[in-house]
DNA sequence: GATCAGCCTTGATCGAAATCAATTTCGGAC
DNA sequence: GTCCGAAATTGATTTCGATCAAGGCTGATC
């Protein structure tokens, strides 16, 4: 677990910008001031792994900046990614001392951290940190498996049309535009890091998102940086519910 | 949702199969007899369907016998399996008044069904049953995260050795057989389930069976039940780390 | 005990994505 | 600007599983 350990000092909790979504969400008062007692910071840059899958664990920690992902590997190297983690994530899980898989900063990360103990005790004693977590595994759960259809029976076009709609949803949703019509944003992930994630090689990505720019469905500045002129047509094409569906 | 209903009375939570797995195992005294106060039984046929996704959802519940699946179906008709309803597992999430996805019994199945509002009170006043619940679905999640690797990475072969590891796995954990040497079970699922489950066609999943049948992997009598003459060979087969792995 | 329907198996062929193999593009260091 | 290497693209070929199609088995029903 080497990490870039120059804490921010202490950055106070009233300021964080995940407050209101991360495992803290319903602390008030003393029991956010407990907290506050028990959590340190860590920063780690882009492709620095967070921790191996084996790994002891002694905290958990939430993502407070930047873009992590959980993956397991197979022992011939096949690879699969089972959750991108984004600001306001839990990382860990409470009741158990390894890491059940890798973590891996996609950017440059900072997460909080929480020693695992005291926050173990805490979430006996009050309801509130367990009460949103159960919230936010739930979800968790949710996403995985509509995960679980993509993998299984979506076609590769339709992966990647559901992975950029995903992007471009979150992008939407953190800068309050609208889902309709034009949406511009940058891919967080290499084209190796979206085929684990969609159960595809780098090939195929590479091949179905030339596919959807030459049919128009997307515009590509260099290799990251995407326009989608409207946004119902990529939704068309992830062979979802067009009207609402998508719980992720 | 058409049920059965001639619900077997009023069967003593103390008595109760589930009683220390599911969603009450935590609770004791008091806690149970509030819990025994609003839980109703209903009954289903192989074949059933408990609730359509999208359905009102006015309860939850854990199955107390028999087996259910949880499935997901795009516009055309693909459909994914998402998740495996064993006995103590639950139904319905708190906090939702609408199914997410369709659950059909697929043996003759018997939930205990609590209805949602006083549920929901309940939860946010005892801490018992959130704390349960949180286990539960965190299990669920890892489950869930392994079979995205099944999905996305492994192949047609690796997915049916995995399933029937699983199956076997489960039926040795219940008549405390060992894990090791000759296991026996009956499927209770059929191709076109399995299918749906794994990710394939009907035709893979019986070309794969015959398949590991030649190999000499797992004997067949009938379409459904299954020897496996040789755990450890049949867990060679899923692709898994062969000591351990596995956390469904 | 014949018929039928649902479930399963097996065969032939097709097609989408994997694999193998060069290039090309791009972003950063100098 | 130029050089380098990682990331990405593109092409050729192969392969695995899907699809299309034809029976076979088994147990329920009359």
């Amino acid at each position: 677990m080497a990490a870039n350990d120059q804490a921010l000092a202490h950055v106070d909790c009233g300021n964080c910008p995940i407050r209101h979504r991360a495992v803290c969400a319903r602390c008030e008062g003393d029991e956010l001031r407990q907290l506050e007692e028990m959590k340190y910071y860590r920063t780690y840059d882009a492709g620095q792994t967070v921790v191996w899958s084996g790994d002891k664990m002694d905290f958990v920690a939430s993502v407070v900046e930047g873009i992590a992902t959980l993956s397991q590997t197979m022992e011939d190297g096949r690879t699969q990614m089972v959750g991108l983690l984004l600001p306001s994530d839990f990382v860990g899980r409470p009741g158990r001392d390894t890491a059940a898989y890798d973590v891996v900063a996609t950017t440059r990360l900072t997460v909080c951290c929480f020693r695992k103990k005291p926050f173990e005790q805490m979430m006996q004693e009050t309801p509130h940190i367990g009460q949103r977590l159960l919230e936010m595994t739930l979800d968790e759960l949710d996403a995985a498996r509509e995960w679980m259809l993509l993998l299984g029976r979506k076609t590769a076009r339709e992966k990647i049309a559901s992975l950029l709609a995903i992007i471009a949803r979150r992008d939407a949703s953190l800068n309050l535009a609208s889902i309709t019509g034009r949406v511009v944003f940058d891919l967080p992930l290499t084209r190796e890091a979206m085929a684990d994630y969609l159960g595809l090689t780098l090939e195929t990505v590479s091949r179905q998102i030339s596919a959807l720019k030459r049919d128009g469905v997307i515009q590509l500045e260099g290799k990251r940086h995407i326009t989608i002129p409207d946004m119902q047509q990529l939704l068309d094409e992830t062979g979802d519910d067009t009207d609402g569906g998508m719980l992720a």
